[in-house]
Order: C-alpha cells, then structure tokens, then sequence
DNA sequence: TGATTATATAATTGTATGATTATATAATGG
DNA sequence: CCATTATATAATCATACAATTATATAATCA
C-alpha cells in the first residue's frame, strides 16, 4: 500500500469516528450491544438519522450488525483495530444515559 | 465535565485529524519539525493552503510553532495525548517523501 | 528604504455531509 | 391478509469546510 492510500485509509477511518452522534453510537455499543430503537431514545433524535449513522459505521468496519426479529442489534467491532482502543477508553461511561432509558426501554 | 462535553471535545480532536492533508501533516512533522515551505513542497499544494491547516492543528494543540526568522518551524505536540500515540504510530514513514524533497531545500 | 522572501489572513467557491421529511421494506401478530 | 412495529432508503436542505485566489504582514537584505 501507498503512503497515500494508507494515510486516506486512516483519514477514512477518523472520519468515521469524529461526528458527535456516530462517537456517541461508539460510546454507547461500548458498554453493550443495542438496537437501533434503543439509540434513537437515548440520542432524542430521528430513527433515520441513528439509521443512515449505524450504516456508515457498518461500512467503514466498526460494528457488526444481527438480527434477532424484529429488532436489529448492533455492536462494537474494533477487535481487529488496536491502534483505535486507547482512543476509545477516553470516552466517558455512558452508564448513566443507559440505566436513564432503561424503564421505558423499546425492545 | 459532562458525558457530552467530553465527547465533543474527543470529536473536535478527530476531526482535527481526519483530513487527508492535515494527517500527512502529521505523518511529516512525525519524522521532524518543519517550516511551511518544507511541507508546501512536499504535498504540491498551496502555500495558503498548508498555513490555515497548520493553523488548525495548532489551534487544536496538536502543534506547536517556533520561529526562528524569517521561517516558522512547526513540531509535532502529542505528548500530553498519549490516547493518539498508537493511531499516529500507524501512519507510514515518511522519509522517502522527505528525502525526495531534501535536494532542492526551501529553508 | 525598497525589493524580496516567508508566512498569514481574507474572500470566494464548490463540494461533502448531517439532519429532516417522506416513503419503502421487512417482519410479526391479530 | 391487514395492521402494526422496526428499520432502511431516498430526497431535500442547510451548513461546514477544504481549496483557491487575492491581499496583507513580517522579516531580511541589498
């Protein structure tokens, strides 16, 4: 590989994580594996937005996606990226906004 | 700080760095300080260009400047992040772009 | 001091992209 | 099969932002 392939690969994959609500995603599937329904409750925004967030995650490798009727779970996938984990490890507990929604929980 | 804050603060630090051209920045200053003019000719782009995303990164802390006329030398500045030392690791070397550049020396 | 070199800033433009709205698909249960 | 629930896709819109062009500042040197 290029110098230049594997700088935009890493651009690539940065790009993926540096948006406020995919970074939150992150955050989240790091405490648990979550369906989309529980996101968009946590999150408060639309089910499209958490929707078309999740698929560039799929793309770009970072979460595994399985379905378990009718609810799709998806899950943090960064085994294979060592060099993302201590990255990852600064993102806050998210704990809190779990146990939050936990009552009315959707699936 | 809040579970948001320390997000967004995490996601204005990527997003510092999921620019193509910021990144190969990055990857250059890794090897060894520079002025602009090292990194203009080295990426083939415009002088205007490379100082307002060195003018980000520094912004952004990622950075540091020292002039030492008339040319500004720009450092790398990552040790109190120690979080991006196993991303930045897996950028490419740059030596042979630097050696390239070496004959017909800017500064 | 005037010319040149190094860099910064400002203004403009085009493109990428996140959010929303609307609609489609897929699965389940009556 | 029809209604409902869960999710995906498409289309639109507004904003962010990278690159370029033009200009300004700062320092050196003749």
């Amino acid at each position: 590989m290029t110098v230049e392939d594997s700088i935009a690969s890493l651009t690539e994959t940065l790009k993926l994580l540096s948006d406020k609500t995919r970074l939150t995603i992150v955050a989240l599937l790091r405490e648990r594996e979550m369906c989309v329904c529980d996101i968009v409750d946590i999150l408060e925004t639309t089910q499209p937005n958490i929707s078309q967030h999740l698929k560039k995650l799929k793309a770009g490798g970072i979460v595994n996606e399985s379905r378990r009727s009718p609810w799709i779970y998806y899950s943090l996938n960064v085994e294979d990226k060592p060099y993302l984990w201590d990255l990852l490890n600064q993102l806050p507990s998210m704990k809190d906004k779990i146990d939050a929604h936990k009552p009315n929980s959707c699936c």
